[in-house]
DNA sequence: ATATTCGTCAACCGTTTGGTTAAGTGTTTT
DNA sequence: AAAACACTTAACCAAACGGTTGACGAATAT
């Protein structure tokens, strides 16, 4: 359970993983696409990739050879309740996040 | 900017240092003091302070041969804006924290 | 003056990280 | 059946990380 805020934090303090994230946030992808606007091998974004999986911030779900990458934001609550605890602050509003999403693309 | 982001994600993401930065939360502290609760050497948790030093997570301040370590909560503003951002969360309370923190120690 | 305390620095060590290239495994297309 | 596509894995590399011990500088206490 600490190991889980050791992976989320380590995940996100590296700028193409983020910048992976926000695009995401946008709509799902196959990871070619994830890989094309980077200027790295699509090797290393495969393993940023597995990096973001095992901190629970996004799933792959493979469907005939392409492999979907989807953002899961709830990934955040442990850190967001670490960040609470911390400073007193606010709890992130994830309820209305997933309505958000849900609104957007209609996800289930 | 961005590097700002990646060190304090990075300073973040050692329990290490997320419990010193819990114990500063109550009050500022001596590295001596810091380091007692922790199985590891002097040094060590040293080399973790400048961490949360470059990441703008504390300040430190010699006062006779005593450097005092103390909570930089702004520092985690940034963070919070990406998070914000990233989820449409809630930006944290910020002046609600720093609030917390006068009526709490009477710090200026 | 001397000894002690506070803390950093330097050198070292093993592991992890972030990248590479090359090969390999499935899946789809032709 | 063969070629192209979508990805992962393996082997490797340099650099950073997290820790150690030992020496050191500066401030304080005796």
């Amino acid at each position: 359970m600490n190991d889980a805020l050791d992976n989320t934090f380590a995940a996100l303090s590296d700028p193409t993983r983020r910048a992976i994230l926000s695009m995401l946030l946008e709509d799902d992808m196959a990871v070619t696409d994830v890989a094309e606007p980077f200027e790295m091998s699509l090797a290393a974004i495969s393993k940023h990739l597995t990096i973001l999986t095992r901190a629970g911030l996004i799933t792959q779900e493979k469907r005939g050879r392409v492999k979907w990458c989807k953002l899961e934001p709830g990934a955040l609550k442990d850190t967001s309740i670490w960040m609470q605890g911390f400073g007193q602050f606010e709890a992130v509003n994830l309820d209305a996040f997933e309505k958000f999403l849900k609104s957007e693309f209609g996800e289930s």
